[in-house]
DNA sequence: CATTAATCGAGACGGTACGTCTTGTCTTGCA
DNA sequence: TGCAAGACAAGACGTACCGTCTCGATTAATG
């Protein structure tokens, strides 16, 4: 039998300690933005030692994105009974998540150290990529559902182009994401509608050429 | 008549040094990674005092972005004889830039410091954003001259898309991109072709829904 | 009731680090000379951090005089029986001090900074100036127990000139210290009798003028 | 016949520089003190280039002695028909010279130099040393011929005792100056005349000992 | 109840990068 | 050639940050 669970001996660690990290972390991201969120002030704001922080988190890259960017994973928006009106939903959901000031901020500072931390990568992957691709699929998939494509498209660049067309828009461009839903929604729809028929009568392309 | 190329006075800042310095950050990037990159390492490999890079550049990030980034404004590929052709090159021009060491690390972490550095914001847009974005719309403007397309799409939504698309399988799905050109290119062939039909025969969608 | 020792909290600190600075410091000038006595080579050489030294020293001057003058208080030589003989043995006291490579090295330096920072000022007065005077009226008190003086002559004057005399000997002079002890004990000793003479017996001064 | 005075070519210098720098090394070194006198700072305050100054001079020190230190050269004070007269006079000249401002905080920073810099420690010796002692050695001839004095008595230590007593008095004890010049012409004209008295006739002590 | 072991806040530690400053040299164009 | 302006290489300065460690006190579960 294998020993799980190993019994804690010892002082139980404070959920309070947890709490105040967590809250600390996207107080000073929100407020002073990521260049001076500094381990100490977090500890600091959190009333708390540093070596607490260092107990739960190995780096300052897990503690932020554990703290700011974890449990931000994209719900699916219900179905609103078109694959336009889902893809508007969907759009808006990856706004809002993107231009909360913490979890921006932090999520931009990251992804310059993915590439040398495999453990932060895998985090990313895990809990914000999979997931978010799993929505996306769950979309198309009503849509195949409804009627509206035969059935399903090339999911990884769908994917990758509706939710880096928000990351682009927001944080390349600048641009305002006010009436983005409607419009990345109909580009998307089109794309989707477009190689569906494609596909499915390859001898009658979109249009002669 | 307003005074202007003000006599410049005293010794003339050596071209030498510019280019000693764009050198070292491109070599330090490609071997050392951004996290290693300091700018002692510069100067060091370089061959010049500290004092001259600060003369040349207020920040690190600045350095960074000038030697990096600048310059490496996208061309727009050569005319393939089709939009989807034009548009499998352009993926792989971007590709192989964001897939070069320096420019890409640079790129991931200067992305966080465009929020609260307008400078950086600025310089990001003028140099890669704005150039890019014009590329993009002269590739569609190709298309619509053959007679592929009827008139411009939503240029801004089809840039974010297209751009997005690859800098999120590239850095945050982390796919392998040997494949992406085609795959892209097609997403995008059809979501421009359905807009362009829709938008010309609005009483045609491209399915009925 | 006054609280005193305030309950120390946190990490105290290592007495390990502030003699591994006094050691370095005082190599280093022994070694290379005040000029080549950076903050670096002292952190270097001690195996500590340069904060480690900032936490203890505001600044460089204050590092100095810490590690190498400070503590170096003359010890007032012991009774040899005589007036002369105790002013030869102080003299010698006093060049062996100043000939300590590290002491005189740091000393003249710090000396010029003395001007413009009135805690290094403070601190030279407490730790040097005022036990090296309390240690020549030592020596002349002897001489009132003795009956070689009949009262204390004017030792703020007797202890500028016989200090001084050592101080501008070998830094100012630059001459050599073999038999100075001999030559300004008899200079002083004359200095004091006379004078002594001439406060008991002012009608009959030490010569007719 | 020997070339001397090599005919100059090119240019003459401007003694409207040396003036300049020479004005505002003193100026600074009162204003800011020795700690913020930069060669920078000296060359903006006399509007020339720092070439100017490095044309002159080689290094830092040499400035600074040159232009703060150099020409303060004591005079010796006017017979005043005693030796005590004569030493009250000559404490005041030593006391007023090492209280003006520039000269006093140059000379004493300079000190520290005087031990890596063989040729700053030739120009102390041949301008400031040898001048003053010199100068003492002429008051002691004075009371010599006067009658005052036997015989010259130990000018070495004399020099080093009666300047270093100053020295001492106003940059380590940091003591008023006002009543130094009797206090110490009093200490000193008996020290002479008693060891003058005992070299003279020693069966006959100064006292019975 | 006493022991044990991990927790807590506080803060010192080694290491390292930053951006600024200073020194002494060099390079322009002008006089 | 001298000169004002200012760029240059070298390198020290004092600050800030990271991740680790140490202190005395606290807090359960175990013996």
């Amino acid at each position: 039998m294998v020993s799980r669970d190993p019994q804690p001996v010892g002082r139980p660690r404070e959920s309070r300690v947890d709490q105040a990290i967590t809250r600390a972390v996207r107080e000073l991201l929100a407020e002073a933005g990521y260049a001076r969120l500094t381990m100490d002030a977090v500890a600091g704001r959190a009333g708390i030692g540093k070596a607490a922080i260092y107990r739960r988190y190995a780096t300052k890259q897990e503690m932020v994105f554990a703290a700011a960017v974890h449990g931000e994973a994209l719900e699916v928006p219900a179905d609103t009974g078109s694959l336009f009106g889902d893809l508007t939903a969907l759009a808006r959901v990856i706004i809002s998540h993107l231009t909360n000031p913490a979890a921006s901020t932090a999520l931009l500072h990251l992804l310059g150290d993915i590439a040398t931390d495999p453990t932060l990568a895998e985090s990313f992957t895990t809990t914000l990529i999979e997931p978010e691709r799993e929505g996306n699929a769950e979309v198309l998939r009503r849509a195949v559902r409804r009627g509206e494509l035969e059935q399903l498209p090339d999911i990884d660049v769908f994917h990758a182009a509706f939710g880096g067309a928000v990351l682009s828009w927001l944080f390349l461009s600048r641009h305002d994401p006010h009436d983005l839903p409607e419009r990345l929604a109909r580009f998307a729809c089109a794309a989707l509608q477009a190689s569906d028929s494609e596909a499915q009568d390859p001898v009658r392309p979109g249009r002669e050429w």
